[in-house]
DNA sequence: CACAGACATCGATAGCTGTCAATATAGATG
DNA sequence: CATCTATATTGACAGCTATCGATGTCTGTG
């Protein structure tokens, strides 16, 4: 049955520090959050991103996002293997087509952390 | 003379994009971006930031972060050669001391770019 | 000037990563 | 079952990067 989990750590991962500027983060914090930030921290991955959280329905077919690079299908399949497993693209396999839609839960995390709301 | 200037463009980098869900990043723009996210995509740097960023005062004298971490001092330097590059970390040399401050305009940017303010 | 301390730079190395071509898997369809 | 199409996996390779030890540079002080 559908539990109606806490619905916090929304990548198993980073909605658990305060601001940056706030106080230090632990080594542990930092090496939670790290994989998040690396993940995103490449320009293909971040249009990936983009493109499917600007797409209409908020999600986009693989289909969809091979024809926006110039680069193989092997290599989207494995950048989108990088930000699902981050924990930022959340999969849909719906016959033989496979949408993606991407966590905003574990963006607005990361969103946080990162632009200190003090200043 | 103080120039009134525009504000924006706080590293020479990003200030420059609509949140990532409101329409598609360019390649130019992602490529722009990502540098920034590379830099901070660490958990040394990472806790650096904070470091920095949560000190009494902003700013944080070089000694004091070497200490902080079981690295030795020209790895620190390394990770903070990167921050300063990518535009997220100020240097100011006093004397024989270096204090580094935290960039808040270029941390902002990034923040408001991933942690889409809809929701 | 000589020296000591704070920080940066250099050179080397092990490990990671983005990309591709080739191949596998799995769902739909005849 | 045979085949086509959408996506994933594998293996290989070039390029990048985190770390270190050694050394350089600059600044204050005796």
């Amino acid at each position: 049955m559908p539990k109606s989990l806490p619905l916090l750590d929304p990548a198993g991962t980073a909605a658990c520090c305060p601001p940056l500027s706030a106080e230090p983060l632990s080594q542990a914090q930092a090496e939670q959050v790290a994989p998040l930030l690396k993940a995103l921290a490449d320009p293909v991955r971040l249009r990936l991103m983009s493109l499917v959280a600007s797409h209409p329905g908020g999600e986009a077919c693989v289909c969809d996002l091979n024809n926006a690079f110039d680069l193989t299908q092997p290599t989207i399949s494995h950048h989108l293997k990088v930000l699902h497993e981050a924990g930022l693209l959340e999969r849909d396999k719906r016959g033989v087509w496979v949408y993606y839609r991407a966590s905003t839960q574990a963006l607005a995390s990361l969103g946080a952390l990162i632009g200190d709301p003090r200043l």
